[in-house]
DNA sequence: ATCAGTGCAAATGCTTTGCATCGGT
DNA sequence: ACCGATGCAAAGCATTTGCACTGAT
């Protein structure tokens, strides 16, 4: 993704564009992973010495209010982002803690399915995701 | 449930008998919400006033560790405490933060035979749950 | 020039830890 | 009597907040 790109998808949602901002979100889409804040902050700073935790606290969760990213917490309670959108499911490592992503279209049409079929009483679905908790082989 | 099955359950697994281990348990069992375990200590309270927030987290912990309750992290990265072992899922309200079960055979069902005939690459299943965010109405 | 964004440090909230004392077996 | 369980307070860690300064528009 280059600069011009990164630009619009921060600035569509009437966000400034700053040195910051790029850098971070530029990380997001760059990893596989699901990033700690942490995880970010140190990526960010081998590109801007001079950025703070705070910021990059701030930046993402501005950008997840704009609905530019997504957030969720991972088992240790740590939160965890992800610049994907789409719903996919996650698969939790309960030896390492490592979080891969699962996607599976027939998982997804399936459920779909099942909630247009099952409304819940007095609840108003927006988002459903599978946990898989397990480990790795 | 009785003293006499609170206290075999309790025991079973190898563990001392204690007042504390007692109250917190029933309060578990007793309770409908998915409580934190502040929410437990101050019900808790009540029962035995002395008893330190510490012992309660203490004690949480030995009984996830025994197998004989469930935890899991609400939205928040804050600890849930569930007396209910089977797998089951949960309605999260994204204004109040409450959780609610969602309990379905079919879902259940449903998910049991697409896990067994798709098996994951490199990745064993230990236990699938799903979480559904929206609101209640 | 304005006002949102940033950096820094202090504060918060939940959870864990260390250690002396207590109590179940 | 032994050794795990408890109470208390301090520490830990991820995250949030307050505020003066900076920089994008």
């Amino acid at each position: 993704m280059d600069i011009e790109e990164i630009k619009h998808k921060i600035t569509k949602g009437g966000l400034k564009f700053t040195h910051q901002r790029m850098v971070i979100y530029e990380e997001l889409t760059g990893s596989q992973n699901h990033p700690t804040a942490e995880w970010v902050y140190e990526q960010v700073r081998e590109k801007n010495p001079s950025i703070s935790l705070g910021t990059v606290y701030k930046t993402l969760d501005t950008f997840v209010n704009a609905g530019i990213i997504q957030k969720f917490v991972d088992n240790n309670g740590v939160m965890r982002f992800d610049a994907i959108l789409e719903a996919h499911s996650h698969l939790y490592d309960k030896e390492t803690n490592e979080i891969r992503d699962y996607r599976n279209k027939d998982l997804e049409s399936l459920l779909k399915k099942f909630f247009d079929n099952n409304e819940i009483k007095d609840f108003e679905v927006e988002d459903i995701s599978v946990v898989i908790k397990g480990r790795n082989k």
